[in-house]
DNA sequence: AACTGTTATGTAATCGATTACACGAAAATA
DNA sequence: TATTTTCGTGTAATCGATTACATAACAGTT
């Protein structure tokens, strides 16, 4: 087993100090070349790999960020992470991943955990609206760690944030559905406390608004993300006096259950009904009938989210600048919801 | 702002010094209980944290672990992580993950940066086998880091992995399909340098064997785990002598362009043509025409490999045992295969 | 020769927690 | 009373790297 190499070792084969050694390898410019060089040259060939332990503890920095999310295993946010890994790997930090399962509790829990373990940054998605976290949020920035939320997010003063628009989002796929002649058009939507979820509802009322047509309560379906809940969704509008010939579903897994009913129901997609959903899950497209899907481009929201943090990090000293990146939601159109184009 | 309280803050307070504190906040016995009462409340109240970088440094371990995997943004992985993560977190232990894109240059990058960092453990999914990253495997192996494989395994002396029996999976996909009448069953299999596709390959030809079929070199296509892929296999297939009437791919994508591409061609699923895939991605359940696959449990496999780690850490000083964990796969069978059921 | 300046390196403190060893006081034993 | 134990706490080293400050050696200036 090799021994650890620390820069003692390397300052007592070369009978100096450790301090040459460290400034030799920081590149110090007060250190003669040839000491440099003969430094570098042996810590080469002593296999020597700085500790970042050591160093994490001397400035203080862990060069770890974290990443906080409901759960990993939804493409959505894995595609996010990915983005982040991939704009922040380059610069050094290493990602720690958490999940909250959608539990307030365990979102408290994690937000403690990495500050716990000194990590330089949170990237973080909400799991609710909620005050009962508040504590752990405001230990976050009492600690001056930087904070900065994607897709779901909370209003913190000094807090920056990069989302979708969603109400576009929500907008553009409506307009689409009434492009195609729906007449009444129905909307799956989501928890209303989020932001994400109500300005998806409210895109979807402007759009209705501007088209010059009716916006119905009764044509409004609270329900989870899940295909069951887009089932039950469309039992209920199909009992209507007048029911929806078309459906926008903030969840792709709920226009999805909606989709299965539908068939069930022997109503033909897209003439008689049409059907969009919300985040283009990669099953939206491999279905035979191809589902039409809001995209959020996550890996882009990644990426900016992480570039929100570098550059956050830089200038801990100036005064915390909030910033709020918009990303612009894309409409992919396909079979669900095409009378004209397929 | 809050100022980081240490021990030495407490200690000036009591007026005793920080090794007192330390101990008592350790549960120490031989610390005074009122002491280590008057200690533990004035900690809370002055609200102090352990700084686990120094904790770190000091032990030399540093409560991550690090886990590597060819992408994150697929379902497989994903659910093996949020195994990994829900066994781990527990113990105290955060997760760092790494992605290697399949690029054997990233995985070595990937595995020294890991060590770099401290990781007290690395788990992880090969990329390919070959013997080029073999000194990066070697460094972790010297450092004394305990390393498992999961899924994508390598042969190592001392190295534990936890894996599917994949041969298993292969030999119940195809014989499903000889059950439901298919007489010319093809296989669309993956690299073979890859024990897990290998097997695969060997548990699709044990069962054609074992059935009293004919093994034909012909019917096995290689190809990528993609969807376009799939179709390209089905063009190469359906130009043959005898045309299978079936296909046992070892990837869900690759079954999914197979299965547009018999589509396309208007031959019947699963009356003319049946296909079964692997893995069980999300998808294969969603489709109107549902995909038969193999399940790989990957939350379970997240899960054990943990738990095999957590056994090797405990018993640092004891002879490192090999250990060889093989879970059992689980055909769910669908629409795609089901000429008898549905 | 005396002084100033520059350059390269050494000395020692620091980050925060743990812990082997030492030591004084009190309690137990002879 | 003298001696040994036990108990509770303090002292100081340690983990490995960085860095303010000190200092030695040498060159240049007058």
């Amino acid at each position: 087993m090799s021994e650890k190499i620390t820069i003692y070792d390397i300052a007592k084969k070369l009978n100096i100090t450790a301090a040459t050694v460290s400034r030799a390898l920081n590149n110090n410019p007060k250190i003669k070349e040839s000491t440099r060089d003969l430094v570098i040259k042996t810590a080469a060939s002593m296999n020597y790999k700085q500790n970042k332990l050591a160093l994490a503890l001397k400035s203080g920095r862990s060069n770890n960020i974290g990443v906080i999310v409901p759960r990993i295993d939804s493409n959505f946010f894995a595609s996010v992470i990915r983005g982040i890994e991939e704009e922040l790997q380059p610069h050094g930090y290493q990602v720690i991943i958490c999940q909250t399962h959608e539990d307030l509790k365990r979102e408290s829990e994690n937000l403690y955990t990495l500050i716990d373990a000194q990590v330089d940054g949170i990237l973080m998605s909400v799991t609710a609206v909620s005050t009962e976290n508040d504590g752990a949020f405001h230990n976050v920035l009492e600690k001056n760690v930087p904070l900065i939320f994607f897709d779901r997010s909370k209003h913190i003063d000094g807090v920056s944030s990069v989302t979708i628009n969603d109400f576009k989002g929500g907008y553009i796929a409506t307009k689409h559905l009434i492009s195609e002649g729906c007449k009444y058009i129905a909307h799956l939507s989501g928890d209303q406390s989020l932001e994400i979820f109500k300005n998806r509802f409210l895109g979807y009322k402007q759009a209705l608004l501007d088209s010059g047509m009716p916006f119905k309560e009764e044509y409004v379906v609270p329900v989870k993300s899940s295909v069951e809940a887009g089932k039950d969704a469309v039992n209920i509008l199909l009992q209507l006096e007048t029911p929806p010939d078309a459906i926008f579903s903030s969840s792709d897994f709920a226009a999805l259950g909606a989709i299965q009913e539908l068939k069930e129901r022997n109503i033909s997609i897209p003439k008689e009904f049409c059907v969009a959903g919300f985040s283009n899950e990669p099953f939206t497209k491999f279905m035979e009938l191809s589902i039409t899907s809001v995209d959020q481009s996550p890996l882009e929201m990644g990426k900016m989210s992480a570039r929100v943090f570098l550059e956050q990090v830089d200038k801990t000293d100036t005064i915390k600048i909030e910033k709020k990146v918009v990303l612009a939601p894309e409409l992919h159109i396909r079979k669900s919801s095409s009378r004209t184009n397929f």
